[in-house]
RNA sequence: GCGAGAGUGGCGGAACUGGCAGACGCGCGAGACUUAGGAUCUCGUGGGUAACCGUGGGGGUUCAAGUCCCCCCUCUCGCACCA
């Protein structure tokens, strides 16, 4: 075989020579502008990586590249989100130190990042899982408690008796535990929480700052949740205090007619009567054992029980029923409402089937049939005091809103208040592989250790085999366990639960500035330089909580001084899911899985990743398909022959002298294209616009150098490899990667003839072959010519003529 | 149910602010070179014999609609009793 394209030996020959020299080791050169373009960093899994991860570093190293060869400083890191769940049961099942695994796994994961090509600065390699690292996690975590971010609250886990152990959400299916088909049932425990709802507002609002994908800001949104109403206050009928409620619509006030407690409600004890207290206490017991899954299921009919209790509307004075239905969710709002079911839909449904009453107090619906929710239209009615001093009739929702809860306000009965579906974040896991909490706890408080002592080290272990008491692994470990208080001095005991992975992801970005500081989380000067992340690219699937638990943490660091930016991610994209060959969602069960050492092997890094780009839309889901592979590989074995001769020697068709006019302009046009292209991230139609001028240069006998070298430029970011001995067989020095990207005259992209397409009613007749500069007179004529077939005998009406683009003849 | 996005050849997908629909690739067909080709190169390739018809379906605006407006259908993703 004749020295043709050995995509082997060409890989391996420059991965080689990058890595001995270096070649993308970012130096701290603040004289240029800098590119900090990051991907979101893997859990390095057993499976090693698949060929959907590689679409995302495919994209971001091309823009890499690009950048640092338009003269940027580009900050391009990789690290490891190693802290987590699975390496944790693999070692319950054989013993084996989630230590170990994780380390074969990282092996795994960087030997293939570096067979694609990707160019990393590996020297600033981490991984969430070293003390060096973690001991800036929970450097973090102090910051949050010392300001009061980070609480101690009893929150109700998933815990497993059979198996003694609490389990993540992902552990449970169907209800049961997912080892064993075991009951799981609430329990409450001592957890940590972060207060993320504290910064609510701002979460919210700093997303107009953010260059994201329009969904996930949406998302983010939604999750958020804010929605401004009132708190109102129903005093109860036969006791001392009130049910305080929140309501979005306080114009509805006197429509209400039954209250709801949510069966967890402190007052249900006080409300309840006599006889009825049997009736509850079942109804609470069996709230109590559904899970807030099976809570959510049941959305077909309500259930609730009548306390026996009333409370009275501040309005007009009525005593209502005050029910408790699990409906009603004590941890949004003040976990009562009033019940309006002429407006609100989930009351309606509730007071049908229990047949209670339903008064329309917004007219403008048939509240017998269906709740009448809309508050754009309609009029308020029967909405006034008995005595006559306050009315709202015959406003629109909208002014009424307002109106009502101003006067409530004046009352002393209620208040303007702001609610959010955001939670605080349980930030605690029962587990053994995670960042160990800075804590210690002393006559049953929590006192949090001096930042002189850390890294507080995850202590080493033998059996990850849970406590058996819901406590994590940590609580078997005696010796590690039992301290004395760096204070006081007193006995002590460390805080067994460890962080969620969500910690270590929340802050990464920070870290890779400045990865080896010993005395900073970050260097200021550095971080200043070099943030925020100006292109961000990952999975969707972390569209909402690592998006926002990092925002949350960058936000709370900004407060304190440690960053200089209010957002961390500038431009956010989500690359598309990657599906088999069959359309299908790639899964071991259904065998479609594509392996990219397997495609390397076959077909080589540069193919591989030009395919990764060629398949389509970076953000849309698509297919894989070897056919595509081999395609693309074709491409680039065109590109070698069009440089090369049989023997491997540069071709004696490239020459020294000056291109033709033709392939000028075509090299201009592709380098416009090219570059406009990586910039807006669609790399399918870059690709195929190289793949355009390949197909045309090789039908030329002479190949101009000043056509082929910014070809093989161009052509570097996609397929580096290929790229690099191109360069070289050219005559020139490596790297390629160094060199400056081409630029295009835009002069020279247009052609000095164009084709004017001649349309008789809008239906294409024929085509025009004509010069850039001529006149309007002169196209009509020769257009009228050409057309003559389809105009004869016929009034024409009117000449549509778009300079430059068509020529439109009515008739 | 609510919110967001998307429907274009046999397939993946192009088409800038309304202006030649189907770039590029796959597949397919024909030819060339070959002992041979599943290599390579060249040409062709939306449908229809044609007039014409064609961007999920139906209306509309316009000289002109894949692109703008209205109604409907399908798919994907997210949320799902948040008062």
């Amino acid at each position: 075989m004749s020295k043709g394209y050995d995509h082997r030996a060409i890989e391996s020959k420059w991965q080689q020579y990058w890595e001995e020299h270096r070649t993308f080791r970012v130096t701290d050169d603040r004289g240029k502008p800098k590119f900090y373009c990051l991907d979101m960093f893997p859990y390095p899994s057993g499976a090693g990586l698949h060929v959907g991860h590689l679409e995302g570093y495919t994209a971001t190293d091309i823009v890499s590249r690009y950048k640092r060869m338009k003269g940027f400083n580009v900050l391009h890191p990789m690290g490891w989100d190693a802290f987590g769940l699975p390496a944790e049961q693999y070692a319950v099942k054989t013993g084996i130190h989630p230590a170990t695994t994780t380390a074969q796994n990282i092996a795994t994961f960087k030997r293939q990042m570096k067979r694609v090509g990707l160019s990393y600065d590996w020297e600033r390699e981490l991984s969430t899982t070293d003390p060096g690292y973690y001991r800036w996690t929970q450097w973090i975590f102090l910051k949050l408690f010392e300001r009061g971010l980070a609480y101690v609250a009893e929150v109700p886990v998933n815990w497993c008796p059979a198996l003694g152990t609490v389990l993540a959400n992902e552990e449970i299916v169907d209800g049961k535990s997912e080892v064993g088909g075991f009951e799981v049932i609430r329990k409450p425990m001592r957890q940590w929480v972060l207060k993320i709802t504290a910064y609510a507002d701002r979460l919210l609002e700093d997303l107009k700052v953010v260059d994201w994908p329009a969904s996930t800001l949406e998302m983010q949104k939604n999750w958020i949740g804010r929605s401004i109403g009132a708190e109102v206050d129903f005093a109860l009928a036969e006791a001392k205090g009130a049910i305080r409620v929140f309501t979005t619509r306080p114009d509805t006030l006197f429509g209400a007619t039954y209250m709801v407690l949510a069966p967890e409600h402190p007052l249900v004890d006080v409300v309840t009567s006599g006889d009825q207290k049997v009736a509850v206490q079942a109804y609470r017991d069996g709230a109590a054992r559904k899970s807030d899954l099976q809570r959510q299921e049941l959305d077909k009919e309500k259930t609730g029980v009548f306390t026996g209790g009333y409370a009275v509307n501040p309005m007009n004075g009525e005593r209502l029923p005050i029910w408790i239905a699990d409906y009603v969710l004590m941890s949004y709002g003040t976990g009562a409402i009033m019940a309006v079911p002429a407006h609100d839909e989930r009351d309606w449904a509730f007071a049908k089937q229990y047949q209670l009453p339903i008064r329309e107090v917004i007219a403008g619906g048939n509240v017998q049939e269906a709740a009448f929710t809309d508050t754009g239209q309609g009029a308020v009615v029967n909405s006034a005091t008995a005595d006559g001093s306050f009315s709202i009739n015959g406003l629109l929702p909208s002014e009424a809103i307002p109106k009502i809860t101003d006067w409530l306000a004046k009352q002393g009965k209620g208040t303007r208040a702001v609610n959010y579906k955001l939670r605080d974040w349980l930030f605690a896991r029962q587990r053994y592989w995670g960042e160990p909490f800075p804590i210690v706890w002393v006559d049953g408080e929590a006192h949090p250790l001096p930042e002189e002592q850390l890294p507080l080290v995850l202590p080493e272990a033998s059996n990850f085999k849970p406590s058996g008491t819901g406590e994590s692994p940590l609580a078997n470990l005696d010796a590690w366990l039992a301290t004395t208080d760096p204070v006081g001095g007193k006995p002590a005991r460390r805080e067994t639960n460890t962080m969620p992975q969500w910690a270590g992801s929340c802050w990464y970005y920070l870290r890779f500035i400045d990865p080896k500081n010993q005395t900073q989380l970050v260097d200021p000067a550095q971080e200043r330089y070099w943030m925020p992340v100006d292109l961000y690219i990952g999975g969707s699937e972390h569209a909402v909580l690592h998006l926002l638990y990092s925002r949350f943490w960058h936000k709370v660091l900004f407060d304190i001084g440690v960053v200089s930016t209010p957002e961390p991610f500038m431009k956010l994209v989500h690359q598309g899911i990657v599906l088999g060959e069959d359309n299908q969602k790639m899964s071991k069960s259904r065998g479609n899985v594509v392996n990219p050492d397997d495609m390397i092997d076959q077909f080589g890094a540069d193919a591989v990743r030009l395919y990764e780009m060629f398949m389509g839309p970076l953000e849309a889901m698509k297919p894989w398909s070897v056919r595509g592979v081999e395609g693309v590989t074709r491409f680039l074995e065109r590109v070698w022959r069009l440089m090369t001769d049989g023997q491997g020697q540069l071709s004696t068709a490239i020459v020294s002298t000056a291109p033709s006019h033709d392939h000028q302009r075509l090299l201009h046009q592709t380098i416009k294209k090219v570059t406009e292209d990586i910039e807006g991230l669609r790399f399918n139609t870059a690709i195929s616009q190289m793949m355009i001028l390949t197909n045309e240069m090789t039908k030329a006998p002479e190949r101009s150098r000043a056509v082929i070298e910014p070809f093989v430029l161009l052509l570097s970011p996609f397929a580096p490899h290929v790229a690099e001995e191109l360069w070289g067989l050219l005559g020139h020095q490596p790297s390629i990667s160094q060199q400056p990207w081409p630029t295009f005259d835009p002069v020279l992209t247009v052609s000095e003839r164009m084709t004017i397409p001649i349309q008789v009613n809008g239906k294409l007749r024929a085509k025009l072959d004509v010069g850039l500069e001529v006149a309007r007179e002169e196209v009509e004529q020769l257009a009228r010519a050409e057309a003559a077939e389809w105009l004869q005998g016929k009034e024409l009406k009117k000449v549509i003529y778009v300079e430059k683009k068509l020529i439109n003849f009515v008739i």
